[in-house]
DNA sequence: TATCTAATTGATAATCCTTTTCAATTAGAT
DNA sequence: ATCTAATTGAAAAGGATTATCAATTAGATA
């Protein structure tokens, strides 16, 4: 389910949260954005448009989302701050080491696969994260023309 | 295979880097944890039975083994700086909730799945990361306790 | 629409966590 | 035993995040 603009101003609302200029900007700029954002992106790429915008609101905003369960933060060698708008819970994401980008796949097998892992260790598992990173199709093509 | 005391001081050796007494009191406590331990943990630990140890000089051995490959930090929801010995390249962990005690494991059937995913997506995978979590055998007993 | 109130904001200070600096110490080569 | 460069601890510096607080504002109410 793909997170949009409407959706998450209905999340505010329905958390009693109030739809401010600052906080609309965060979101537009992190739903926009197809690779991942770490607070101090946001907040200079915000700066460009709209120079009266706070760091701290920047934070404050990113805190809200994950608060509601629509922040997905990413977990890279370099990196472990940087975010993207999706639920959460089951993290899925291919990492481009090239240019950041951030491509979501889906898993069918992997239930499959926790539901033996627990039977075989006992473990109740309750969440996951997979990241896979390397090198999208065209960075693999700049790769090797350089 | 097991990362033991033996195998990082040769690592040392090999690279260079002296045998000091504070390098292997950093290494045994993190090799002798069960769950994984932030920097503060370690200084904290290692305090207590030897009083003149400098967070800095936690902090600048565990760089070291990140540097040697022998570190494979952890990213729970709540911290991403904890770490345990071991081979970062391929993360294949289940970190319990509750006592936050890590267990590796093996999946012979990720490199199928990435085969199949970089053919689907184009992309050329150079790491993933694999985390789980949940609780473990014994709280899953407490929680039905209590 | 005007008024009201509590939530929100930006700026700044405070609070982490981590790295750097530097003089004193020490491992390991000779 | 001596020497030298690496290593150390303490403290300062740096960076990221959070808390504080007076001013502003969203949204409810009349």
């Amino acid at each position: 389910m793909k997170i949009t603009e409407t959706g998450i101003k209905t999340a505010l609302r329905q958390h009693g949260y109030k739809l401010t200029r600052q906080r609309l900007s965060v979101i537009n700029a992190v739903i926009s954005s197809k690779d991942s954002l770490t607070p101090a992106d946001l907040y200079n790429r915000l700066n460009r448009h709209y120079p009266d915008i706070g760091l701290a609101t920047v934070y404050r905003t990113l805190r809200l989302l994950d608060e509601m369960g629509l922040l997905c933060k990413l977990h890279t060698s370099s990196d472990c701050n940087s975010c993207t708008i999706g639920a959460p819970d089951r993290h899925h994401h291919l990492i481009c080491s090239g240019c950041g980008k951030v491509i979501d796949f889906s898993c069918r097998s992997m239930a499959e696969f926790e539901t033996s892992l627990a039977k075989e260790t006992g473990f109740e598992i309750k969440d996951h994260l997979l990241e896979f990173t390397g090198y999208c199709q065209s960075c693999r093509i700049d790769h090797m023309q350089s």
